[in-house]
DNA sequence: TATGAATGAGGATTCATTCAT
DNA sequence: GATGAATGAATCCTCATTCAT
């Protein structure tokens, strides 16, 4: 998570630093045909600047990659309780913790995240700590918005963990399948499998 | 789907002729690597061909791929109903349907799917393809299973839905997160949204 | 030592087959202008032969000087007393030996040997290994040339390693130092030091 | 030949001026992997400094080279006769010259000199001129220590030339042939050649 | 059908050098 | 003087593909 300002040099006319054009255009380019169809020379064409600037930012054509996984894919450090849940409403908890989605990715950060995870171990890594921080959000909710606590522990496991399916690979389920599968349905049909 | 029988080349001490042993190495590696990273020299090499070969069967690299996706992806051509769906056993029916899953397809053949879907217009229609039918059959079987029609067709809609994506992504979700969601829990838990 | 016979391709019309023009070329170079300053589009370019194939036959650039120091400074398998011993005439005998060089190496190898050896270790030792052999063959020489003995065992391998220094190093000598230093009149030095 | 003092900045903790230190990276890294194969930044690096800074003491790469070859490997500006010859004693004599031998130059300097000769006219020429001159101090001694000049002129000139190249290149010989060959045991056996 | 040499476009990466600050 | 971002030519190497045998 960079914080570093950069100037805006007489060099840069478009007014963003060439670092971040350069990550700007890698997402779109790794979203779009995938990281290893994507040549260092278009990213750098596409970012408008010249080919080894992008090599003087990062050495390895990875540590593009590394660098977008790293710092566009954040878990905002919300307190655990920052989505308020309310109890004796399961599925609307789990709407609001949807919208209020912890992950800072856009929908071309989730793509590269889900097809890369596979092929390079950072990115897999990553991915799964996701999946874990959006799965353990979502049981702390569901307890909160059952406080009963009726329905076993086991069975609110497989809801939390089907909803942080849903949640995070939602983009790619509807590009890939063609079927747009709305959270706020499924928050509703666990909701209805957990409740009375 | 090709069904054209080969016959067994003095050359061939394997006993397998070359063009599967070039699919099952193909497989192997566009699985481990993805398609882009892996060359025809490599296939050739892991397949105990020249490299020449791979290019007399398969015209094109891509070629490689599309067979593979179309020989060994099919959809069974299973009569609709070939999962006996049990009236007021929504649960077991859809554990069933896993089971029987139409899906002929190796995990490997499924991470390829996958991760090649968003990059070639042909795998990801086929993906398309495949979804829509586990998505169909699903619905189905809870039609099926649940005769009183209770809960309304919206809703059944989604729990087929969200089925289908964990019964097919099964494979990616447990690897990419970490995490297994098994299919007969996340059945049960749909069970009950569905039922009383 | 490779003694692959290569047949001549039609698409060879120089009549020497592609490996041979390219470790030709890359000779000529090396020596000229050193290793790391030959490109290997210049050697492809020189020897008449595609960029690719140089990578087709040498899987790395380096592969070409270790086929070169592999291929083109073999040490002959002379028996030992190949070159006749005249005693009494350790300054003949030397002479001869100098002219019968188990070093099968141009002047261009030579160079490379010398320039190389430094910097990359299986040049430098191969380089020492035929050093190495001289200097045995030219004590084996002088011991039996003076067998009175005279002259004790230590003068007489200081002898023999001066010899083989300037035997072997003669070529660069002459380059770099601009002064021939003629192997017989140190042959001659040398006998007189020895002998009565 | 500068002879110009810096002062020491206030960024430089070492306590060495940033050309010094330029230099001295220089000098090893050229030593130990070559000129062409040791990059600015590499050096800039070693050193301490900032690329850039490289470029503004030697405006060329090469300038770094002939820098280092023209302030350190100077010829010192000894008397002629500064090694006294012993009259009868010529291998004491000759041992002499080679301990307070007028070559200024690290092992390293003498690894560079060497390696680049062959591709660098300047550096070619500088070791000419050193190897001369060491040809010419060695000549002279011996004709001191021999005066009754026994030994014809011819002989005695392929002494000190053999001489001279040991001495300049025992560097060498003792790195790529992994033989030292002692300065001291050559002056011996070069004064019996010539001796009584 | 089988083979591997041949081809050249393209890709990642290096690097000397410039220059605004 | 000092700094490091910027530049683009050049380098090593990969690879799909062709083709003569």
């Amino acid at each position: 998570m960079r914080a570093v300002r950069r100037r805006r040099s007489s060099r840069d006319p478009q007014g963003t630093d060439a670092r971040t054009r350069i990550l700007d255009a890698a997402e779109a380019l790794f979203a779009e045909r995938g990281y290893d169809a994507t040549s260092t020379a278009r990213i750098a064409r596409q970012a408008g600047v010249p080919k080894g600037l992008v090599f003087h930012y990062f050495p390895q054509k990875i540590d593009v990659l590394v660098a977008l996984v790293d710092e566009r894919t954040a878990v905002e450090e919300l307190p655990e309780d920052a989505v308020e849940a309310l109890p004796g409403d399961p599925a609307g908890t789990l709407s609001r913790l949807a919208r209020r989605f912890p992950l800072r990715a856009s929908p071309a950060m989730r793509r590269i995240l889900f097809r890369e995870a596979g092929t390079h171990r950072s990115v897999g890594e990553r991915l799964g700590r996701l999946n874990g921080e959006v799965f353990r959000r979502a049981r702390r909710a569901l307890e909160l918005a059952l406080p009963g606590a009726r329905g076993d522990q086991a069975r609110l496991e497989v809801a939390a963990a089907t909803f942080a399916a849903v949640l995070i690979y939602q983009e790619n389920l509807a590009q890939l399948s063609g079927q747009h599968v709305d959270p706020d349905a499924v928050a509703e049909l666990i909701a209805h499998a957990l409740g009375a």
